[in-house]
DNA sequence: ACTTACGGTAAGTTATGGCTTACGGAAATG
DNA sequence: CATTTCCGTAAGCCATAACTTACCGTAAGT
């Protein structure tokens, strides 16, 4: 169920811009938000949600709130997509051979 | 940008409820709308946006239409991931030594 | 040929969610 | 102690998107 809410955090361009930009490193809220095209409470909102979904966590410092990335919402969301990754594989690779037989058949 | 498509796509329980369905093998329209709580056209809808995200491929046999699993969003999703896990394990390592050392300082 | 099964598309309704402005509280600065 | 900086929350607006029903074409059965 905690990957349900990380897809649906991610999901969104601007937040996902928010996430993407603590692909570096953390950050305050303030540096977060500057040169984004949507408003600071925006991003506060953008990061109330990664936070409730496992993927960001916070630590005050002094005036300011510094957010980073949590690796549990990540962890979980690798886990799933792993237990696709196989099956798909096969799967996949099966099609591909029909196709080739059906190919094969209508010469 | 195509791990965009993919995580706007699977945000959705629904429509996530679907591509799930697919991971046991390959599956006609009709055997995946049964049992879901919403409509037939519905699911067709869902399988149209997964497939324009390149999760979900498509092979007609005969009356049916077979949907299968494509590697191809799923490859995308792993790795605009795997670029996050490292740094993301790394920052937070680091924001726990650095509340472990708050810790000492307030004794 | 008629009928049934299967599935994609169109049109319309409704709920959700992302944005803005406005406000409030807490910590630094002077 | 007044002011400024930083950030979170509330209220309200509006666009998007996830449904529904209705309809259409195509392939299989009888």
């Amino acid at each position: 169920m905690a990957y349900g809410n990380a897809l649906a955090a991610l999901a969104d361009p601007t937040r996902r811009a928010v996430f993407e930009r603590l692909r570096t490193g953390p950050r305050s809220v303030k540096t977060i938000a500057h040169g984004m095209p949507v408003s600071r409470p925006a991003v506060s909102q953008h990061l109330k949600v990664l936070k409730e979904a496992g993927l960001v966590a916070d630590r005050p410092e002094g005036n300011r709130r510094v957010y980073y990335i949590d690796p549990e919402g990540l962890g979980a969301l690798r886990g799933w997509l792993d237990q696709f990754w196989d099956a798909a594989l096969a799967a996949f690779q099966a099609e591909v051979e029909k196709s080739a037989d059906e190919q094969k058949e209508s010469k």
